[in-house]
DNA sequence: CTAAGTTAGTTGCACAGTATCACTAATTGA
DNA sequence: TCAATTAGTGATACTGTGCAACTAACTTAG
């Protein structure tokens, strides 16, 4: 680590340091389409971009917050109540342009939340809303550079979703196959295979059919569970070879 | 955003802010391995780590640098000269312990060199030196958590190759199929058929031929060059419906 | 000049996974 | 009892890769 001024290096304290904040992308499925929480800016006229729709999320908090997924966690709990969802680190974007009140580093992270436990279409806190999302974005202006960092969590989201269970993070426990094969189909806004889909997931032993079927006005469908409820899965890739 | 004082939301400079570092993990390929650059922490009693190994890296610079990409941009150059090879960020990590001196959050990213644009052996830097890497470590103890943060490079990096054409980019700019084929081999470190090797990457137009090949002791290979220099290339993924 | 050695590059066949599509199965409600 | 609807299966074609044997083009040793 070098340093311009020597006394930099021995006083980290006298370091100027950038505002560091943590930002999370809330995703769910709600009505066939994927959504995502924003939340209301403070209307202050101390605080920027006032009135405006923006990602959940806010400084570190270095009494609370041992570290970046912690804070991410509790910003997370804080606006939906849910504890323990699918989170990820998206990436993490710097500089002396995105925050009128300085150099700034935001932490971005994604959610996966199943809609029967996303805030029941009201929410918790009072100033969260779902938001659908079209072609990579939502219909409103965000603040700061929140549009840019939704998009980059959309994109990880639909790249990753072509080679890993990561949808099933989107329902509840229990689940049908078209249930799941739904998910895909929102986030990746295609239609799937259903054969392809089905012997795909298998293969992968992903999930493991529990002694139900869910009932109702045409044939009843068996229900599963995730095999690897902690782990996400990862579909094969190539370049593999064949004899191990 | 919210604050625990009403203060700290209305003056963000009296916001406690975490230590903000960026470290790169700077790889390249010398004699058949992968390797990675490291530095000698300062030996002064002021600075923690002292003497040890650690990843090129250091405080932000509020001044000099307009964002964290920015930053490990100009870290590079200090240490190996190089301007523009590929580089990508991998994630950030912060927290409460990861610095005896307090919170603090690194942005970490990893830069790929040509073994030939790579500081001659020696480095320019004197206290930077290549280390081999084996079964995703480094035979050195590391400073902070940066044993974590080059195994989680060394996994995106792995990862990554399966599917792009990012080997490329540990090659100078003419290569010929069995310098790339050795590359992909080096990094994931198994063989890899040459025959489907080819195949694949002429089917996703990752290169294209120049009008030169490289004489030597037996037949003369053709030589290569990027079809999209600046662009990385990704092989078909699953899930792709047959018919566009 | 030729044969051996070496690396470059091609070809043909086997095999696995999935796309596509047509089919069967099980339920409700008219 | 039959139409409608969704669940689930099966058969076949196609594509990409694994694998192995082949041909091609050069240098060097004799």
């Amino acid at each position: 680590m070098e340093m311009t001024q020597p006394l930099a290096s021995f006083d980290p304290h006298v370091i100027e340091r950038p505002l560091t904040t943590v930002d999370v992308v809330i995703f769910t499925v709600l009505e066939q389409r994927l959504h995502v929480l924003l939340v209301l800016r403070p209307d202050t006229p101390e605080e920027p971009f006032k009135g405006m729709r923006a990602l959940p999320g806010g400084f570190v908090d270095m009494q609370k917050d041992d570290d970046l997924e912690g804070c991410a966690r509790r910003k997370l709990q804080q606006k939906t109540g849910v504890r323990s969802p699918y989170l990820e680190q998206v990436g993490s974007w710097g500089g002396i342009k995105r925050d009128p009140r300085g150099w700034s580093a935001t932490h971005v992270y994604f959610a996966l939340l199943p809609a029967t436990e996303s805030p029941e279409d009201g929410t918790p806190s009072s100033d969260a809303k779902w938001f659908p999302i079209e072609n990579q974005r939502v219909s409103v202006k965000l603040a700061f550079d929140h549009a840019k960092l939704l998009e980059a969590a959309i994109q990880r989201l639909r790249n990753k979703v072509e080679y890993t269970s990561l949808p099933a993070y989107l329902l509840p426990e229990e689940f049908t196959l078209s249930d799941l094969q739904h998910m895909y189909e929102v986030v990746l806004e295609r239609s799937i295979e259903k054969s392809a889909f089905r012997t795909r997931v298998f293969a992968a032993n992903l999930v493991e059919p529990i002694d139900k079927v869910r009932a109702g006005p045409n044939r009843p469908a068996q229900l599963y569970r995730l095999s690897q409820p902690k782990e996400i899965v990862y579909f094969p890739r190539t370049f593999s070879p064949r004899k191990i």
